[in-house]
DNA sequence: GGCGGAAATGTCAGCGCTGTCAATGGGTGC
DNA sequence: GCACCCATTGACAGCGCTGACATTTCCGCC
């Protein structure tokens, strides 16, 4: 009953091309010493078979898996495509993609990650904001001598290959955009502390603003986590202040969406007498109105590149080079309405 | 250096706790034959020795592979906050989940099936819709007798166990809540047409609408797949009417926005001209102003009751009873205030 | 004390594949 | 024709664990 279709293995594939179940295994793992017709043979004979290698086997025999991790912290929006990506780009080797949600809080996290690499030897492993930065997961990975790829971590370089965009170019970019509509007084809401984007992005708004020799008032300076509700608390903090700006830059979308449902609390005019920039582009960014002008990341060709330097890194196996600078991949600041020019005051 | 972590294997436990391998493999197993004092001394062996059973030998031996499949059409929103759900279940058990995205549409998803199904004999599959009415999908899973957990699937009653809210007396809930206001003239947006959901959805709205003795205009049903881009166009169409509604109901959140979004345009007053429902309660029902009167579903809780009777049925191991209802969850309908008193007209 | 039977533990092969190393074969140069 | 070399293939053990079955231990009872 446990399995009612006997699978094929590797030794009838054998028989049936007439050689020794090694050299299916050759052809399996695309090893060069196959001559040219013993492969076609053997191919043949896979495909009459539908024979597919079990993952059990071959993992067992070679200490391997066959997985990758996808470790990110709360499944948010953006994962859902992230992993769309990067799977996609795992099938194509057969190697198939595990999403382990970690809780950067818990205390529970060593004791699991122990037990998952303990259990199986992932071929690599994507680690998501704020894992990228995480101490304790860097150190079991690099332990277990796991390869891994960085999402967006905090430094440009490091001796892990690592990706993203630049968020500090991108948020010079937005900020000019807002100081060229005529906008001096930018409040800006700053994500997680210890996401490296969050970073990133403030110091663009920031060296964007010195550039123009605008102040950077800092009680126009809040935290929101990157989350809605956070958002709305920054968002009514600076609206209510005595002096409130006419533009907010929020570090990413959702809290940009705060920012305007906010302001129609205040009964503002949007973008008429506030405009706000979110970032990231994720779906929400034009389902409210005004539409936010944004960021829009690369998201499913940073997954499928990570899954690829994953899966290219297997061939050498002896590690990564020394030091090697951040996968930087294009952004586009995408405006849409909720920005516009400064009212005259 | 494929790894300098020489892992600890069954025997060295037993040799620690002066036992056979096989005994120590009971203790792993949860098998009753062991006296309790044994059984202490090897767990007091794994604990020492920090001993993790390794996931392929097991499998082979086993013939399982401690994986459990989640498949899903397109990852969308809700689809992080399920798998966090399901992957927190599945923790507790030791099983990992592996996230397989299918594109209904493909024809490749059959030899994909193949290779996966081939490859390794999952413990179970959690099938979220549309996937959940899949025949193909559902067939080979079954030929490879693999238990599976349909989510919302389009009928009641089946022979295998599915997980979903009351979806119609919800839309009838939703649908009183919108007559009651005095809304007569109400719109409707149908899903994609493949969920069963968007069936039963539409099913409660007319038989509420009928149950009021209220006329329900076909020009006033239109299908927008539950995608924001199609609400807009759905929602311009009955804007543009001759006669058009006070009231819209989308059956997700996402075209309830698109509704609010393109109302905008129509320069209407929210909710006091025109109000709207969705269905789902997914963030964007927060985020946008009015904030959407939706039904929210529990998600996480039906993603760890999807992977417990995975889980569960291992133990007998003979298959599922013949038919079985639905497991329904209790939804709850949250009143916000994209919902208003119709207007006299 | 001895016996029967159930409970507890052990033995051993083998799951399906690959790593290691050995064997085979065909071509080259002298 | 022969020695030699390299390209190709095969033999075989074993990865770490569990299933089936064998054996031992324990316990109650006559």
């Amino acid at each position: 009953m446990t399995s009612n279709v006997p699978s094929v293995t590797i030794q009838e594939v054998a028989d049936l091309a007439k050689v020794s179940p090694k050299t299916v295994s050759r052809v399996i793992n695309n090893e060069p010493l196959v001559r040219a017709d013993t492969r076609a043979r053997i191919l043949d004979a896979i495909d009459q078979l539908n024979y597919r290698p079990n993952l059990n086997a071959r993992g067992l025999a070679s200490n391997r898996s066959f997985l990758m991790g996808l470790f990110c912290d709360r499944p948010g929006d953006y994962l859902s495509e992230f992993q769309a990506g990067a799977v996609e780009r795992c099938r194509e080797s057969s190697i198939h993609l595990m999403v382990e949600p970690w809780d950067v809080e818990s205390p529970q996290i060593e004791n699991q990650l122990d037990t998952l690499l303990g259990q199986l030897r992932l071929e690599g492993v994507i680690l998501l904001p704020p894992l990228s930065d995480h101490p304790l997961v860097l150190n079991k990975l690099h332990e277990a001598s796991i390869p891994i790829v960085r999402i967006a971590p905090k430094h440009n370089v490091s001796a892990t290959p690592s990706i993203g965009i630049d968020d500090y170019a991108a948020a010079r970019q937005l900020t000019a955009h807002l100081v060229d509509l005529g906008h001096r007084r930018i409040g800006f809401i700053l994500g997680r502390p210890n996401h490296g984007a969050t970073e990133q992005r403030y110091l663009g708004f920031v060296d964007e603003m010195r550039a123009h020799n605008i102040a950077v008032d800092s009680k126009l300076v809040q935290t929101g986590n990157f989350v809605f509700a956070d958002g709305l608390i920054c968002a009514e903090r600076m609206l209510r202040a005595a002096d409130p700006p006419s533009a907010i830059f929020a570090s990413n979308d959702d809290m940009a969406a705060a920012v305007i449902s906010m302001a129609r609390k205040f009964g503002l005019d949007l973008p008429g007498q506030l405009s706000v920039t979110g970032f990231d582009d994720a779906p929400v960014a034009r389902m409210i109105w005004p539409e936010l002008t944004t960021v829009s990341q690369p998201v499913a060709a940073m997954a499928r590149m990570a899954a690829d330097l994953i899966i290219r890194l297997e061939p050498r196996r002896n590690g990564w080079p020394e030091r090697i600078p951040r996968h930087l991949l294009d952004h586009a600041m995408i405006i849409r309405n909720s920005t516009a020019r400064a009212a005259r005051r």
